[in-house]
Parts: C-alpha cells; structure tokens; sequence
DNA sequence: CAACGGATTAGAACGATTCTAAACTGTGAG
DNA sequence: CTCACAGTTTAGAATCGTTCTAATCCGTTG
C-alpha cells in the first residue's frame, strides 16, 4: 500500500507543469501547486482568499500575494477567467469557455451555465467608437 | 433677471422632497440635496465618489459617509438600482426599470439598453431551492 | 555550477467602503 | 411654539480586498 493514493501528486503536477509550460510561465513550486488544485477538476470558481485557504490546507505554504499574481497571471494567459458579480469580492473560474452563470449572492457560490444554452438576442450596436467585447449574463438567483 | 434661474432651485428640492416622503425616508438637507442632483435629469450612473465631488461642485457639503448610506437607502427604497460591473466601484443607476448595460470600462462608463432591446432566452430552471431573482445582462464593449 | 532575470514573500500601502460615537435636526406631542 | 426623542449626519478610525515594495529566492541557460 502508498502506491494506490489519490491523484493529488505526481500525475496532476506533471499536468500542471505541462500546461504551465504551454502558457509560456514558468512552473515554480507555488504555480505548479495552484494549478493542481485549479485544474485537477473541473469547472472550479476561486476567490484568492479561498484559494490561498485551500492551498494552505492542503499542508503548502504560498503567500496571498502570490495567490493574487498567479490567479493574474493564469488570466492574463487564458487558464482562468475572472467573473463579475459581486461588488465585494473577484471570482475566477477554471472555464474559459463561452457560458454564463447563476449567482447566488447570500452565499457566494457560482454555478456555470453552459454557453449554448442562453440565446441573447438583439444586442444593440455600441455607440461609434466602440465595439463589443463580450457579453456577459448573470442570473441572480435566491433561497427560494 | 435674477428670476430665471436654473431649475436647481426650489422646483427640484420640492419634487426630491415629495420624492423622499414617497419612499419613507425623512428630507434632510442631504438627501434632499442628492436626490435633487440624481433625479434632476435622466438615466444617471453614479458613483458615491463622483456623486460626493459634484454635490461638492455644486457648493453644498456632505460628508462621505452620508453619501453611502444615502446612496444604500435610495437603493434599498427603490429609487436607486446597484449595478455591478466593476471589481472595484459600484455604480449606482437612477434608471430602476427593466434594462440592460453597455459597459466602457477604460472609462468607467456606463450606457443604459432599454429592457425591451435585449431578448434573454433559455435561462435554465435554477437548481433546486433556488428562484431566479434578476437577470443582468452586460455588454463590455471597447475603443473599436 | 555560476549567474541572471523572473518569481516569491512579508509587510506596508492603498482605495473603496463601513463603522463608531458624538453632535445635530426633523417631527410629533403638548 | 417649544421640547424631546428618534432618526441623521459626520469626522475620523477601522476594515476589507487587493496591490505595491524591496529584499530574498530559485529556474533556467550558458
């Protein structure tokens, strides 16, 4: 026994180097280690704070101002993508892809919803001078 | 002359006054200012700062802090609706009617879509437990 | 293995917002 | 009209999330 662990080592830290390396960053201890916990499932929407809560828990020291650089710069490289509900706090969430959320505030969480699923039509041209960048839904959601 | 003045005078403070009786809140000097300002024209989008420095502008001191708590009680009232775009400012929009948003973020600039412009379709059924509060649509749109 | 430049870090600094406790002011009763 | 109370305002301190700074550390390349 020790051989059957979780995944938590050696297979999704290969993984998480490799795609480190494919954004062009380079896989240090702490960025290796973020990405394990960001990648390792699917679909995951962070805030630093709990990001930073997590990777401690996990027995890893990395600072939150390094929590909030690497969540930068997994942006900024198109691994993560920033989401904007709340007025108090920034979300990241691991799908970059084109969908929308339900947010429910009372309790911070995000659930995705899948692109294809909202049609928003009749999106007016921008004023001159401006163009669409991306169009954004949230659907606020409370304890019923 | 002297007589045709503008009509920041007395025509505003007593619509504001009649406004702020509606909603429950007692006219104060203060909030019969800012809603005086708010509510003088259309479709306005402030910020507790930018509202702060033009009721500074316009000779009258209110402190900071009573800007925010006004700002909180117009929107509580329902005479004001937060909206949220930005990570680090809140907005605040005299329009409370069913609408949309173009957002310029180089310059923190907001622009109304009126409610009947964008069509939403195939929001999902919430997860159990849960009901649709609000919809909000963003359009971020950048310098073409 | 040396060394260069990028990365990490603790802690200070920051900007927006909220809190606190004291001073002030509408308002309804008398 | 005046009083007194509850609701308001205020300056300044405090808080929160986030960013900056300057020193230290560590991947990478030669």
């Amino acid at each position: 026994m020790g051989k059957t662990l979780r995944d938590t080592g050696k297979g999704a830290a290969a993984t998480a180097t490799a795609k480190l390396r494919h954004a062009g960053l380079r896989p240090t201890r702490q960025r290796v280690e973020l990405a394990s916990l960001l990648f390792k499932t699917c679909d995951r929407h962070v805030t630093a704070e709990s990001l930073h809560d997590e990777v401690a828990g996990a027995g890893v020291k990395v600072s939150l101002a390094t929590v909030y650089n690497t969540l930068h710069q997994f942006t900024e490289a198109g691994l993560l993508r920033q989401v904007i509900v709340d007025a108090s706090r920034s979300y990241f969430d691991t799908n970059t892809g084109d969908h929308q959320h339900f947010f429910l505030e009372s309790e911070g969480m995000l659930i995705d919803i899948p692109g294809e699923t909202i049609a928003v039509a009749g999106v007016p041209a921008p004023p001159p001078g401006l163009s669409v960048d991306r169009v954004d839904v949230v659907v606020r959601v409370k304890r019923a």
